[in-house]
DNA sequence: AAAAAAT
């Protein structure tokens, strides 16, 4: 069942291939239903501890085998799914596709020839691995090109092919159909897709099209961007009431102090915030002055849309008339918030929503449409106890209560002595108590819970070790499957120290070997939400036992769409058992389920870890949108690892993709990768083959690679707490590093009231292509300004 | 928009 002799390059996974390349369960009975045939992860085994369920990649290397030979001619009768490898017939019959095939199918190849299936990720693998000269401009960009493009254009492609599919089709589906297949036809259509990319067929009628079709989809995202950046800009002037967010921002620093505010706060917040909102009464701010068209128009507006909006919500009005209406807050939040519906639970712990509601208002009033994000606010800080760095000074783990073996393991991991959040949350989690930890980027977070975690569970558990298929005694929790398997890397060795295993829980992956696992027994899972619940559901995970539960990046655990399953997740644990919550952004975001799940949680945040004391450079280039993709080519063509953030996947393939016809080696990373994929991808930036990673939010929290010197967001994050995690990717460990965001002139406001709410400082200068500042942030040309110089 | 299960 071993490989079949392919090499484990050798199933090519198709960029997107899960998503675009779905297949159902009717493909699979079709196909011969060979269960996984779709997954193509078996990259992943590679990098797993544990044997992968071989099983899987056989059958996957047949499938996908088989799917190769079909294209040529075949037809599948089901789908055109490449992998179900239908044979001939199949395919054209029901695809409307099928023509072209045949046509081409007679020549196994056509335009896509060697050259577009060597594209695909096999071919790719291979060849990858026989040149290592890849670094070749022109070949290297070759093989790229195609593989991306095989792949990127799928996703475009699908959304158009299924436009221009249908349309030019439609008479097809009946042809086809033939027979009431339509149903498989659709089915189809993914697969098609996927076949596509392999298949030439379409190729000339369609890649071109297609690729037309991509690059003006391209055109619109960028256009559409351009489109929310107007639209965001005019929310922020409008909001210049919603920045009332500084005052929070005030709050924040104070924070401490909120307890006291509690009431206070509000009359305090609205003598501080007022005057954002307020401005004309506050004109003394500074604030005011960095807003100087703000102010204006935000408090036209906002009185004016109260005037408007009374209907809306009366709570706007409230907000912006007195500060009173801050106590009103509460309902103000829910009831302007009904949209960002998670914070629902914490509304009352925002503060800033009625900064922002008037922003809202505004942008209602001017954009119907609202599609813009939500809005970008800053939660009121948790109240915490401050840990000072001396505090623990001269204290060593030992002294905090590990015992030795896990000390020593600490110290072969580089960790000889704990890091202030590590000093401050281990004791505490010993006790057993309920902990809050903010620490920020980089700050050792994973150590502070995961130690004293393993530590816990080796002296609750101490006399009934390793019995075969005890449930799980800790899970871990993240929001990306990187991260898990980060914390995994990181946790692994301590447990093992002692004794105790652990195994990774996530998604993309077969479940064989995760279940496997789970029988055997292990101590501590780590994780991600969907596949965790996924396997609770199944009945092959209990979590009855599990007396300790850790959230990392908690606060993005309890956004929208993260925290039901969590809550779910957490409702399975052991009653009462004890909770955990990490981030570098923790607010009272998590308040939702501090308030279901924790008892008297101790809150700790480290003192001087502020972006104020960090080691990081930030800059901000104003540019034109034309020259973006130039501009971005340019400083990436440079020595050091540079991560750059795309706010969509499209965009970061695109870019990738780019960067490749440029001659700069770069790979991607976005959740329309397999997870083979995805896992190569962030190897390959890790272990230095390419110096450039282009990645969506997935990469923003948590993710660590050695000596990223240079983090570039090609677009501009939307809330405050992504920039600082993205930002948080370079000058770790106390490296230097710099950051730099590509903004439109438009965008300007908006980018200042994120950096505001962020606190931090950058400096916005103009740029065009060919400018110094360009090559000095690139750090081809070093200079005065070039702090890090 | 992205991420997180799978079929």
């Amino acid at each position: 069942m071993p490989k079949n002799g392919k090499p484990k390059g050798g199933r090519p996974s198709r960029n997107f291939e899960p998503r675009y390349a779905k297949k159902t369960s009717f493909h699979d009975r079709h196909a011969g239903g060979r269960p996984g045939a779709g997954r193509p992860d078996r990259d992943n085994r590679d990098e797993r501890t544990d044997a992968g369920d071989r099983g899987f990649s056989s059958d996957r290397s047949r499938t996908s085998d088989r799917g190769f030979d079909r294209r040529p001619g075949s037809k599948s009768p089901s789908t055109g799914s490449g992998q179900a490898g239908q044979r001939p017939g199949s395919r054209s019959p029901s695809h409307r596709g099928y023509r072209p095939a045949e046509a081409d199918g007679g020549a196994p190849k056509r335009r896509w020839t060697d050259q577009e299936r060597a594209g695909r990720d096999e071919a790719r693998g291979i060849r990858g691995r026989a040149a290592s000269g890849r670094r070749e401009a022109p070949h290297h960009r070759d093989e790229r090109s195609q593989d991306s493009r095989g792949s990127y254009g799928e996703r475009p492609r699908y959304g158009n092919d299924r436009a221009t599919g249908d349309r030019r089709y439609e008479d097809r589906p009946r042809r086809d159909e033939r027979g009431g297949e339509r149903p498989r036809f659709q089915g189809d259509r993914p697969r098609f897709h996927s076949d596509r990319s392999e298949s030439p067929r379409y190729n000339d009628d369609r890649s071109g099209d297609r690729r037309s079709f991509n690059n003006d989809r391209n055109d619109r995202g960028g256009d559409r961007r351009s489109f929310n950046n107007d639209r965001n800009d005019r929310g922020g002037d409008r909001r210049s009431s919603g920045r009332d967010d500084r005052p929070a921002r005030d709050d924040r620093r104070s924070f401490n102090d909120r307890n006291e505010r509690g009431g206070d706060r509000r009359s305090f917040n609205r003598d501080a915030r007022p005057a954002r909102d307020d401005r004309p009464a506050r004109d003394g701010r500074p604030f005011t002055n960095d807003r100087n068209e703000r102010p204006r128009h935000n408090e036209d507006r906002p009185r004016f849309d109260r005037d408007e909006r009374p209907a809306r919500d009366d709570r706007r009005p409230f907000t912006r008339d007195d500060r009173t209406r801050r106590d009103d807050r509460p309902r103000f939040d829910r009831d302007d918030r009904p949209r960002r519906d998670d914070r629902g639970a914490t509304d009352r712990a925002r503060r800033d929503d009625r900064a922002q509601l008037p922003s809202r208002d505004d942008w209602n009033k001017q954009a119907p449409a609202r599609f813009e994000p939500t809005e970008d606010v800053v939660h009121e800080r948790l109240e915490a106890q401050v840990v000072a760095a001396p505090e623990v000074e001269g204290t060593t783990f030992a002294d905090l209560g590990l015992g030795s073996n896990i000390v020593e393991t600490l110290k072969n991991m580089g960790a000889t002595a704990p890091f202030p959040i590590q000093g401050a949350t281990i004791p505490s989690i010993l006790e057993g108590r309920d902990v809050l930890g903010r620490g920020r980027t980089g700050s050792g977070k994973t150590i502070a819970f995961g130690a004293p975690l393993v530590e816990s569970i080796l002296t609750s558990q101490a006399g009934k070790r390793r019995e075969i298929g005890r449930a799980p005694r800790a899970i871990i929790l993240a929001p990306t499957r990187e991260l898990a398997l980060q914390i995994d890397r990181t946790v692994q060795p301590i447990a093992r120290s002692v004794g105790l295993f652990t195994t990774q829980i996530y998604g993309g992956v077969p479940q064989g070997r995760q279940v496997g696992a789970l029988k055997k027994g292990v101590d501590i899972v780590i994780g991600t939400p969907g596949r965790v619940e996924d396997l609770i559901n199944q009945g092959k995970l209990d979590l009855s036992d599990c007396r300790i539960a850790v959230l990392d990046e908690a606060d993005h655990m309890c956004e929208l769409g993260f925290v039901e399953p969590v809550q779910r997740i957490l409702r399975h644990t052991q009653e009462g058992s004890q909770k955990l919550l990490f981030s570098a952004t923790l607010d009272r975001e998590v308040a939702a389920l501090v308030d279901e799940f924790l008892v008297d949680p101790a809150v700790y945040e480290v003192a001087g870890e502020d972006q104020d004391s960090s080691t990081i450079d930030h800059r901000v280039l104003v540019i034109d949108h034309r020259d973006k993709a130039e501009i971005l080519t340019s400083m990436v063509d440079r020595d050091g690892k540079t991560l750059v953030f795309a706010r969509t996947r499209a965009y970061a393939e695109m870019l990738a993709e780019q960067f490749e016809d440029a001659g700069i080696p770069a790979v991607s990373l976005h959740g329309d990768l397999n997870q083979a994929k995805r896992t190569r991808n962030l190897q390959k930036m890790t272990s230095g083959r390419v110096n450039v990673l282009v990645a969506t939010d997935v990469a923003a929290r948590g993710i660590h690679v050695d000596d990223i010197d240079l983090v570039i967001q090609a677009d501009a994050p939307d809330e405050y707490k992504t920039y600082m995690h993205r930002a948080g990717r370079t000058g770790r460990a106390g490296r230097s590093g710099r950051v730099v965001t590509l903004i439109t002139r438009q965008r300007q406001r908006r980018m200042n009231e994120l950096l505001e709410r962020a606190e931090i400082d950058a400096p916005f200068e103009p740029a065009r292509l060919g400018d110094d500042v360009i090559e000095e942030l690139a750090g081809r040309m070093p200079s005065d300004a070039d702090l890090t110089a």
